[in-house]
DNA sequence: CCTGTTGTTGAGTGGTCATTCAAGTTAAGA
DNA sequence: TCTTAACTTGAATGACCACTCAACAACAGG
């Protein structure tokens, strides 16, 4: 998983897999089928671990305190998962784009199960009270999610001060919390 | 340039590339000397039509009107450039991320000149009076990359509606504009 | 018509790609 | 100790990779 996650798919040879698993091919062939099914294989196991850390984002505290905090975990570079690189999820959805739909659909798919996760977490938030009743859950799911895709690529250029990571991170929760907001006006 | 936009660098072959230019190796090698320069006069040319797009955003109208229509545009796949495909320089950032250095270097560039186009934008948006005049134009300019960097590659998730597209879209507008009323609080 | 220049061609280069498979190793049960 | 099944090995395979280069065409100036 971590070699796809810092060198893509196509970026990934089979001698990297080889040394990274101390496999030589013919086990890694009966193990995992293709280089395509590992790379499945890594990008479930990948989904699998993001669905939990969503899940414990509001473990013991509001929506909008989880949050904060994983923003500025994101800024720091502190995260549990992914020091500075981008979601495995969306690197394979941008590569696998005209290429390779098995790699695009898996990609989707996880998207969305994640996407589901953000709903859970804000329905229940809603439910709580932390945000008004009537909240389009999906919808705001959405956007955050699409918050947090655009958080983790523009944190991965290298040069960018940790000045500017915090306040990106603030103002990202600025900003879903006005978003938020706005469907008890409507 | 529309090559490498769809299938990556690593994604498009010398015969892919022969093809699509109608030239045999011989002639590209004279034009181009190497793939990896190909490759990067096609993301210079890539950079220089989003920094027109950028600046033409709020040709005689107000910045949230520019915004609104750019957002809009983009939900819909009616956008100049980019029908329903995340940015180029992006994508290439999140593909040579540990792998192709020098590429990542010319990705980081081309991003952070499209900051100062956005940052410009907004700095004129504040002395015009469209936001407040004491607004961080580089914070608030960075918060806008990232959105549209996140709309852009939720966007190129084939199975999204065309309704939650456009809320979306709305969305990214209100969160905008809320954190770039922000600055007049602190 | 010659000549020099510029640009094109496409077969060929060495290397690397993902993948296979016959042979060898290991370990457990009888 | 013998048998059997499961697993590992690494050389070999054909395909494709980026790239080169000697031969060839196009064409302008004289």
């Amino acid at each position: 998983m971590d070699l796809f996650w810092s060198r893509g798919y196509l970026g990934t040879s089979m001698k990297d897999l080889e040394d990274g698993l101390d496999m030589r091919p013919g086990s890694i062939y009966a193990a995992f089928g293709s280089k395509e099914q590992l790379f499945l294989d890594a990008l479930e196991l990948y989904a699998h671990g993001m669905q939990e850390e969503i899940a414990d984002l509001t473990r013991d505290r509001p929506l909008e305190d989880g949050l904060a905090a994983y923003f500025q975990a994101l800024a720091k570079g502190t995260a549990s998962r992914g020091v500075g690189r981008a979601c495995l999820i969306v690197r394979s959805l941008l590569e696998a784009a005209d290429t390779q739909p098995v790699i695009l659909g898996q990609a989707e798919a996880f998207l969305s199960q994640a996407e589901s996760g953000f709903t859970a977490l804000i329905s229940a938030a809603s439910v709580r009270g932390d945000i008004p009743a009537d909240t389009d859950c999906p919808r705001l799911a959405r956007y955050l999610q699409s918050q947090v895709m655009g958080l983790r690529v523009i944190l991965q250029r290298p040069g960018l001060s940790p000045a500017a990571r915090l306040s990106l991170a603030d103002d990202m929760l600025a900003g879903f919390v006005a978003v938020a907001a706005r469907s008890r006006a409507t």
